[in-house]
DNA sequence: GTTGATTGGTTCATTATTTGAACCTATGGT
DNA sequence: ACCATAGGTTCAAATAATGAACCAATCAAC
């Protein structure tokens, strides 16, 4: 692993629940030694990455992510087109939506609208990567990516988050076959023990995945009518987000998303 | 230099006009092997600092950024509360208006907004650093900034970037001092030479400024009368950006935002 | 106060990583 | 068929990263 990694990684230790984070702990954190980590949080902060509270010398994440976020999003929008549809689909099904991008094999959470209409609501922390395998979001982005990124998770060892993750490649695979059916895929409780989620790909340029969009439910409120209507919903908000971020559908899927699932096919259409 | 400092400086070329960058004219940009150049970009690549345009095979910025501006927004939503405030400020005044945070010795844009209400408007990169002794965002910041920090940075060669850049170190002394009379700085042609600008420092938590605000006018249409307005309109802006991010205005800056500059003085005011 | 525990930070000889000239391959233009 | 330019790789030489030990400051308990 080379030294620029090791120094980025460190970024990744901040999240919504601890977006402060001290040298010591850091060290602990990362298992290097404090010198070290020392360092590279020197470099980092050298160069804007992180900022270090005057008073408590605890780090935080710095200014230079937000300037290149307004850089990327001035010609490559995602976050501002996504961000409507996200809220909207959130409305629309009173439940906590997400999108998330590809990054490597993990997906890279852009960020989350909770409607709160409900007494419980769905965890949902941003700074923690999702795995493809355990996640919704993660197995509908993979169903519809090359056979070699598949062979490549899915030979890799696969972590249990709960007891209910699947972690057979066979059973994988065909899990991977049903989702590239119906487009979306619904997993219950396989990441989080309280959660179940609806969940589909967005599509790029090439008409490969570039992320996904989701919906968790809390276990207890996921009913089978419920979760056919949150399909019905996330369909439409797959093809919106899409298309807006310019991305196209690939041949399959177009058809099957215009199908409302529980309409039967009228004779005379055109 | 540390390998990461050469790895993130990358990150700086991108910029809305150049969104995209090849391998060598990456190794070109920053004066470096073709061969180091590109192990920076695979490990930035790993850490989705970066991703590849998978047909060009061009570089652009990456959705890791994305995702850690989501974290820092979270617990410290400094963009989401200064949009608001350029956006009304710049439809205020009806000229381009900008903000930037403090990164080390430069100002790092955040965003801004331009209500196109004439038929010149002010060009604007995002991706491109402010320095402090050249900008009326950087002089405000610099004015208020410790007195170290304005040795450190009158101490270093000033670079001239148009013939009106003021660059005597003496002369910027005398007017810092008068922008710490008035809490704001009006510089004309001193970056671009057909910009004329006003700033004024953000404070943060504990006094000191963590930013700029500040409104850029075509110089042909920057008169006095003008200025005057533009002054008066940012003086509520920076008070309502220090406050809202959680800062405090230093004392003396309070009263002076007080006060209208045009407006003499009642007698029988309390 | 004094002690001890914890934190941020630094030093420098040892060690491992980064570096870059040369090389390979693919593509596009003439 | 040729040249120019692009992305990417190799491996010995050069350089930068590493970490155990050390220092200083802070804080809580006694």
């Amino acid at each position: 692993m080379g030294t620029v990694t090791k120094a980025l990684e460190l970024l990744n230790y901040f999240s919504r629940t601890k977006p402060e984070i001290g040298l010591v702990e850091f060290a602990r954190l990362a298992g290097r030694d404090k010198a070290t980590v020392h360092r590279h949080l020197v470099e980092l902060e050298a160069n804007g990455f992180v900022e270090q509270h005057p008073q408590t010398r605890a780090y935080r994440l710095g200014p230079a992510i937000l300037r290149l976020t307004a850089v990327r999003e001035a010609t490559h929008p995602t976050r501002r087109i996504l961000r409507p549809i996200v809220e909207s689909l959130a409305a629309e099904v009173g439940e906590l939506c997400h999108t998330s991008l590809l990054q490597g094999d993990m997906l890279s959470p852009l960020f989350h609208s909770d409607p709160m209409v409900h007494g419980t609501q769905v965890h949902f922390d941003e700074g923690e990567m999702l795995p493809l395998h355990a996640t919704s979001s993660g197995l509908s982005v993979l169903a519809f990516s090359p056979p070699d990124v598949i062979d490549r998770i899915l030979s890799q060892p696969l972590k249990a988050y709960t007891d209910l993750t699947l972690t057979d490649p066979a059973f994988l695979r065909s899990v991977l076959d049903d989702i590239r059916q119906s487009g979306l895929c619904n997993l219950d409780q396989a990441f989080d023990r309280e959660v179940s989620s609806v969940g589909g790909p967005i599509f790029g340029p090439e008409g490969t995945p570039i992320g996904a969009l989701a919906v968790a439910v809390p276990a207890v409120r996921a009913s089978r009518e419920k979760m056919d209507e949150i399909l019905n919903a996330l369909r439409g908000a797959i093809r919106q987000a899409t298309t807006s971020t310019g991305g196209i559908l690939p041949r399959g899927f177009a058809v099957l998303s215009e199908t409302p699932p529980s309409r039967p096919p009228q004779p005379n259409e055109v």
